[in-house]
DNA sequence: TTAGGGTTAG
């Protein structure tokens, strides 16, 4: 690619605007914009295309008009507006472009397959990488690689085949396992049940942020290894690292799970003091963790003065709790007020769990109402597949 | 060697 020397006095803008992307400043982006036009630098390719990319992270309908009116592109461009398609969640118009441009580079391939992965296509993703190496020939680098192993994060057996071998290629070709390269790879093994593995790979990075820690613990919840996860989130703070919200799902899911009641209280509390609002999910870990404990009171409590509107999962939660513990009055108290925010799309299991505790508590009016509810919605999809399957008549 | 592609959710 020809490479051409940036305006002089563009280079202080171009700083200011690097600078002002992360911080989604469009008012400021605007204005450097209108400073660039005077000074005649949009014209230049390179300086368009960091406007470009500050567009693309602040307001992407602008970086769609930007990129409509500008006056010279090379792949670098086209590779921006790949990412931007790809967080508007426009997979078809990331592939429009793709299938579009003049030239693609590793960049451009890496770009099309994370969109892919990121919006959930984890099998297109792992067919474009194939079709990078089989059919460009092209050598994949560390963000391909990332790329393709989110993907196979969620691609099972077939995922974990694949996994292993772009953790071999990693090695044998002596790569640095860089924080996000091991964060995706220790992710990888702890959602395909390899926990050890996970552990081996967190132990060897270098560098871990508040995502490599978040993924080792939440790994470990889900593993049945709830007491590890919290001392892996006490390790955590003592090194200095802030954790999220996403962090605190996986301690208070490990507390579920682990039954530790005391410890998922002092946790829960802990979400404010470092600033954060608790979520759904941490609402619903905590309803878990009552339920499961026995404590049907208390996660009633919990649903009862939740700042959220209670959703599917948080009752599902809790009528599982009523279920294992015969708590059929809890049950009874709450069953109307669920059954109407189900809607068939989000039934969750919902529909099974009342039928059965309308079972258990000898309503069999009520369970065979339910149940009746259940068939028609069963037949209700089996007519959306089939009309889908047809060709849409 | 400058502008672009990468990491965590029940």
């Amino acid at each position: 690619m020809q490479r051409h020397s940036i305006p002089f006095d563009s280079f202080s803008i171009l700083f200011t605007l690097k600078s002002c992307t992360h911080l989604h400043n469009l008012p400021l982006i605007n204005h450097l914009h209108a400073h660039l036009l005077k000074l005649g630098f949009n014209s230049h390719v390179y300086v368009a295309t960091s406007l470009l990319h500050a567009y693309v992270v602040a307001s992407f309908r602008d970086a769609c008009d930007l990129f409509d009116e500008m006056p010279g592109r090379n792949t670098v461009t086209w590779n921006t507006m790949i990412t931007g398609y790809s967080k508007s969640g426009d997979v078809e118009k990331a592939w429009g472009v793709f299938d579009r441009m003049p030239l693609r580079d590793v960049a451009s391939w890496s770009a099309m397959i994370a969109c892919y992965v990121n919006n959930g296509h984890w099998g297109n993703g792992l067919t474009l990488f194939h079709e990078m190496l089989v059919v460009e020939q092209l050598k994949p680098d560390q963000v391909t690689l990332g790329s393709v192993l989110v993907g196979c994060a969620h691609m099972g057996s077939i995922g974990l085949l694949l996994g292993k071998s772009i953790h071999g290629f990693i090695a044998k070709n002596g790569w640095v396992l860089n924080v996000e390269l091991g964060t995706v790879l220790v992710d990888m093994y702890a959602k395909c049940g390899f926990l050890k593995n996970a552990s081996r790979v967190f132990d060897m990075m270098q560098d871990r942020n508040v995502k490599s820690w978040t993924v080792i613990i939440c790994g470990s919840a889900q593993h049945g290894y709830g007491k590890e996860a919290l001392s892996m989130f006490e390790m955590m703070k003592e090194v200095g690292v802030r954790p999220n919200e996403l962090t605190f799902t996986g301690v208070l899911s490990a507390c579920a799970q682990a039954g530790l009641v005391e410890d998922g209280r002092k946790y829960f509390r802990m979400i404010e003091e470092y600033g954060l609002a608790p979520t759904i999910q941490h609402y619903g870990c905590v309803v878990d963790m009552f339920g499961k404990a026995g404590l049907l009171g208390e996660a009633y409590e919990v649903i009862k003065t939740m700042r959220l509107e209670p959703n599917v999962f948080v009752w599902c939660s809790f009528l599982s709790a009523c279920k294992v513990h015969k708590k059929f009055e809890m049950f009874e108290r709450v069953v109307d007020r669920v059954m109407e925010m189900v809607k068939p799309e989000n039934d969750g299991g919902v529909y099974t769990l009342v039928s059965d505790l309308y079972v258990l508590s000898n309503k069999w009016d009520d369970a065979e109402r339910v149940r009746k509810l259940m068939v028609n919605q069963n037949v209700r999809k089996a007519r959306g597949s089939s009309f889908i399957r047809s060709g849409a008549g």
